[in-house]
Formats: structure tokens, sequence, C-alpha cells
DNA sequence: AGTCTATATGTAGGCTGTCTATATGTAGAC
DNA sequence: GTCTACATATAGACAGCCTACATATAGACT
């Protein structure tokens, strides 16, 4: 995976694997991994940073908890968070169409 | 069209585009517009620099040739670029699965 | 006791490709 | 003589993803 085609899309990627349920970062990772059958393996430099950005901007909201000695933060979507949600699966669909139809010989 | 999604994708749109024919690099915008219906209006100083990047890549082929007074630059896709091309085509399908497995809730 | 791996978060700095803004010039319509 | 379409190009800004590093706990294994 090409780590320029991800750009853009990452916000949309977190914001989905949090639509479920709430999750800290190092489960993000593996949650990803998991969904795209090992194709997206993400580097905790480009989540977290992305998580505190998506934070900052009202979209998650995240809180320390504790699992023995381990501290974790775990996010969830806020309101906000959910409509950027839709509004970014809606911008997949338009972007990837635009680009299939170049792409795609039989279009 | 967020410009960040655009990252990483913009070597197969320039690549796809020249595969049936030679084009000028005005050509190429009007032929991406049109192809998308619309939806993609690239920038001349994203596609002049790109095409120059492709070019010293090997990619494609530049020649320059007059229209009345008017100059243009005509790139065609070397058998390096095609073989390129078919590459972007895969990593195109691989990416569009991965971030759909992702974002898709169907899957 | 020491080492290793998995779990868990975070930052600094680099890279690179897309964008905005600007510059230059021809052709043709009005 | 002005405006729009055609045509190419560069400088500099910007943003976000990456590599590399730093820190720390838990548990297994030797």
């Amino acid at each position: 995976m090409n780590a320029d085609a991800l750009r853009g899309h990452m916000d949309a990627l977190l914001l989905s694997v949090l639509e479920r349920e709430p999750l800290h970062g190092y489960a993000i990772i593996e949650a990803l991994r998991e969904r795209s059958g090992g194709a997206l393996d993400v580097p905790t430099g480009t989540v977290y940073p992305a998580l505190r950005r998506l934070e900052r901007a009202g979209l998650l909201a995240g809180e320390w908890a504790s699992d023995g000695g381990r501290k974790r933060r775990t996010y969830r979507l806020t309101d906000a968070g959910r409509k950027a949600l839709a509004g970014e699966r809606s911008a997949w669909r338009s972007f990837t169409t635009a680009i299939g139809s170049v792409l795609d010989p039989l279009r």
C-alpha cells in the first residue's frame, strides 16, 4: 500500500472503525488490519497524531482508562463525528466514481 | 473533490488518459474533466509538474509541437509507462478494496 | 535475573506531491 | 483594444503521512 494513496482517507478510516464501538489507538490499528485482511497496516506515528487531530476538531472524544498498569486513551465518535463520517462515506463514493471513470476502460 | 484525496493517484490518472492517444497538458486537463463528468478539475500547477516528473521517470515521452503560433508539449506513454499503468490499475483495485472493506458497513 | 515479545502512547523531523498565485504569450471574437 | 480561450510554466505554501526514536507495563521463557 503506497503511503501517499492513504492521504485524505485516514479520517474516514478512523471514524468508520469507531462507528460501532469506542476503541483505543492500538486496538484501532489492529481493527484496521483485520478488517482489511492485512492490507492496511498503519504505523503508530500516523494514527496517534491523527486521533488527536480529530479530537481537536471535535469529531472524537478521548478519555483515559486503565487496564491493570497499562494506560489507554479510548476514543468515541461524537455527534459531529458521526455526521462527518456520513460526509466521508459520500465523498469516498464520489471519489472512487471519479477516478474509476478515468481508470476503468469499461466505462 | 478534496485535494489530498488525489495524492498518489495523479500518476494513474495521467497515464490512463494517455493510454489511447498522446495529448498535451491542456488537453489532458480537459479529458480528465470530461471523462469524470466534471468531478475532476485539476489545476495547471498540478498537471504540468506531474507530467515533467513522469517524463523524468521515463513513463512518458514529451515532444514540442506547434499549432499555428501556439506551442504544445505532447506526451505519449512509453513502454515503461504502459507497464506502470497496469501496476497503477492493480494498486487502485487493492486500494479501493482495502478502504472499502473498512468503510462499507455491508462487507 | 535477564531477555524477549506484545501491548500501549507519543513526539520530532523529513518528505513529497498537490495547491494557490503569478507570469508569459498566441488566437480569435467582439 | 479588450476579453476570453488556449497553452505552458514556476515559486512557495501547506498538510499529512512516514520513519525513527523514546518511554513504559505485562507476561513468558530461560
